[in-house]
DNA sequence: AATCCTATTTCCAAATAATGGAACTAAGTT
DNA sequence: AACTTAGTTCCATTATTTGGAAATAGGATT
């Protein structure tokens, strides 16, 4: 289900196929990508062509199967340097990674989704499958949720009509009136829990981050295992997950962060 | 310095505007962008806005200035997963990594560069820049100069005739003679040794990562700061070292993984 | 408040590149 | 040898891109 853009000529079509190739996940050969494209044949094959001679694309000659390529890492780097909240929030990440020992997650919200942009690991990780660059629902996560919280109402409306609510494990929530419910409590709050609804046995305790003018620039959260933390024990960390989130925010003030999301 | 690529079209020119705003590495004003870009002010404008509608870039109204957009992350976690040795190589360098006690870094060659893919830290971690996307020189890195000794002499000089010779610190390689006569010791060795030459005060000790056929897929290496080790004291991770990237290389061979590097 | 900059954005006829149906090639199958 | 399936190339038509120039927006200066 390729989001679809419209009119932005050829460059758009070639992105639109390097995005394919992303969302299939794994190698892919030219008649499987023919299958699901809009494209006919000879189009997509030079589309292809083109982002193979522009390395966005690498080709398995063996198998005869295209897949990303190793200059998108590269670009990301640069990306993640220039725009997202970790370079700002390192220093004090790894600071409450080290008072708490737990799970430490940032992520911000693109285009509905909760995008991970830095992740710390306690010295004893319980397993999970999380890492920067990877994008996760926002409906049923910790960081999610806060952020959704915090959205104006224009924001907000756009964001959920994005959620899948897809029903994950037995907690998460599945609708629009009950996720809205459950945002109102955060908001009073401040603070959101992620009571398994994503993963079983996956708890976690996460704030919003918020710009000088109230605005959401990120989530936080310290992610742990009911094996070992009960939503309780969790809520000590509040104090200490609120103050990081407010010194981040107002570090990125100092550094211009820009406000806008969708 | 950006790569000229021919005849790629409109798709081959928005991916060159894409990289120009990803070596200059911070947000960038048009005028900026015009100064030094080969295309005219129209086009460079028109392909600004693609990039934009495409989430590639994103625009900060404030400032008037772009940079590269989250899309880039997203997409580049696909790319690391379906494309670098990381995925595959995890578990050898998480156990290699718990044993040594050291930083491991996994990298690649890539356009002539050392890329690094994956990177863990000892529980205490020393002062040091680097992370997954990140490229550094390949002439004056242990993983760039193992990886280049393991290549045939075609790849070689085609390496070779990308590398920059700058002299980072007094330790730095700077000339082709030089460096070919410390590749074939390293051949000789099977190992290598970053003496200081990238980084004051950083050594490190790597070894290639080699296909069943004895082709380069990658490199691994260990770092530490001569604070805390010397290079004799290095020296002894070796056998751990070799142990571990023939691990890499031969579940590389298992997973089809491609051998073709430049 | 009028003028002059400078930076950014829009316009449009000409130039160029993309399109896609169909034909072709290669590699395997019956 | 005939047939199938997958991948690649051709080329006249069509659609997009191009870029000089003009319009606009937003300061700064008088």
């Amino acid at each position: 289900m390729a989001a679809e853009k419209r009119g932005d000529g050829t460059v758009g079509k070639a992105l639109d196929v390097l995005n394919e190739v992303a969302e299939i996940g794994s190698p892919v050969r030219f008649s499987s990508l023919l299958k699901t494209s809009k494209y006919p044949k000879a189009t997509l094959y030079r589309l292809l062509q083109t982002l193979l001679n522009q390395n966005m694309l690498s080709y398995n000659d063996e198998e005869q199967t295209y897949k990303l390529g190793l200059k998108l890492v590269r670009m990301a780097h640069a990306a993640w340097l220039q725009s997202s909240l970790a370079p700002i929030a390192l220093p004090f990440i790894d600071k409450l990674s080290d008072k708490v020992g737990e799970t430490v997650h940032l992520a911000q919200l693109d285009n509905g989704q909760v995008l991970y942009v830095d992740k710390r690991n306690p010295s004893s990780p319980i397993e999970m499958y999380s890492q920067a660059g990877k994008v996760g629902p926002a409906y049923c996560t910790g960081v999610g949720k806060a952020m959704m919280a915090f959205l104006d109402e224009d924001a907000l409306s756009r964001v959920i009509s994005k959620q899948a609510f897809f029903k994950y494990t037995d907690f998460t929530i599945t609708s629009e009136k009950e996720l809205r419910k459950e945002l109102s409590l955060i908001k009073k709050q401040g603070i959101s829990f992620d009571k398994q609804e994503h993963e079983a046995k996956i708890i976690c305790i996460s704030s919003p981050i918020l710009s000088s003018k109230g605005r959401v620039i990120g989530g936080l959260s310290i992610t742990s295992s009911i094996d070992i933390h009960s939503i309780e024990s969790l809520e000590e960390f509040k104090p200490q997950l609120l103050e990081t989130s407010k010194l981040i925010g107002k570090e990125a003030g100092a550094w211009n962060f820009p406000e806008q999301n969708n």
